[in-house]
DNA sequence: AGGCGGTCTGAATAGTTGTTCAGTTCTTCA
DNA sequence: TGAAGAACTGAACAACTATTCAGACCGCCT
């Protein structure tokens, strides 16, 4: 006899997987990807090591849906953000500033999402999530360039140096570390996404102000 | 009583310190950081596992000498470059050419040295690595805008941010990867040092000028 | 020549974590 | 209520490689 499941039970079930991620996301978030351990997480979780297991077939598979999950979180900031703004430029710099803001409210986690060395293959999965948020920026320079206000380029190579500037000035290991200060926070956002406009053809005095224009909304996130 | 070291021995050990040395090079330019182990790279250098522990401590010292060697090519390839410039605009433009034709024409060595995952704590060398050649870039930034061909910035941050889009573009995950055709790859290195003298301020007209003043001396350089 | 310091060898060791699974506990259903 | 399915536990296992070290070997010196 097969019994089914009560919805007490799957709801159960949902919540174990739901802690076990958010334990993932935590410990990435307290110790970046190398505090991503099955048995510390399995403790965080309140489950035992084995746990793990009737969750995820492997480490792989649960670090690949915390990138997942911490993109697709991402996407959404992106785009609710460059859908609010008034024209294509807007939108382009609101989604830069995003993005900018986003990394550096959490720098351990983003850089372990992005870039750093863990032991098992997320390569896969780093790629998907990484191309997602290309696609998305990608996507508003070219609705910049279709409405003129950026000269024609390779929109997907641009897209890519753009997200490479953001995380390797933001996150990267040459990074400012004395980020504490919200005001430098501001600056920092500010300066790399002026940088962000002009690489793709933004005159420097028109970016300047689509720059003030899309951090004002956005700095209440950094305290996020 | 202590033996001399015969000339002849001297030399035979710096030969044997240079073949392994040059062994992780090509390990690491064939199969990654990955194939960095040390029995491999011992048998490439003709020795045994335990000799390479007479010469590096530990395989993260191994690994750190090699980013260092690596990194110190780079450095010299962009000082002639950009010293052969005629301002500093051309300068920069140079600079920026010959990162992106270097770490093109190594792609695997180039991930390698910048971020590929390892088994070893080497990030004390990668940091000095980057910042090397960020400083580089930067120095020719800000003599560019010394010289009133930029705006006043950030130039720490620029430099970074700049790196950042290169690798990130060239060499990242998202690089395209059929660069297999020299056109293609002209063509990359082309866009992406047009993207970086953009986001520091030069005009798209100038930047195009620039551009291919730049890439005319390193083509050559790409079949290397 | 021959003894000794220095070097090399490579199989054995060690330490680290992901993964498994036999036994235990919880849940369903007649 | 109790029997059987389902889920959980956590100590033991496995696999992978960096690292070690006792013995073999080489070359310097008297």
């Amino acid at each position: 006899m097969v019994y089914r499941r009560t919805h007490q039970v799957v709801k159960r079930l949902a919540a174990r997987r739901s802690a076990i991620l958010a334990a993932a996301r935590d410990a990435a978030a307290e110790g970046g990807m190398a505090a991503v351990q099955i048995a510390p997480v399995a403790i965080r979780a309140n489950v035992a090591a084995g746990t793990v297991y009737r969750y995820f077939p492997s480490k792989a598979d649960l670090i690949s849906e915390l990138i997942a999950d911490v993109s697709r979180d991402e996407l959404t900031a992106i785009r609710r953000a460059a859908d609010a703004a008034p024209g294509p430029s807007s939108a382009l710099a609101a989604a830069v500033t995003t993005v900018a803001v986003h990394v550096l409210s959490q720098r351990k986690l983003a850089w372990g999402i992005l870039a750093e060395p863990v032991d098992v293959d997320v390569t896969a999965s780093r790629l998907a999530s990484r191309r997602e948020i290309a696609d998305e920026i990608e996507a508003r320079i070219s609705a910049a360039v279709r409405a003129g206000h950026l000269p024609a380029q390779d929109t997907a190579l641009a897209a890519t140096a753009l997200l490479g500037a953001l995380h390797e000035s933001l996150v990267g290991p040459l990074a400012p570390d004395n980020m504490d200060d919200p005001g430098k926070l501001r600056d920092a956002v500010q300066t790399v996404t002026l940088l962000a406009l002009r690489a793709v053809g933004v005159m420097d005095a028109r970016a300047r102000g689509l720059v003030v224009q899309a951090v004002l909304p956005a700095k209440t996130l950094v305290g996020a």
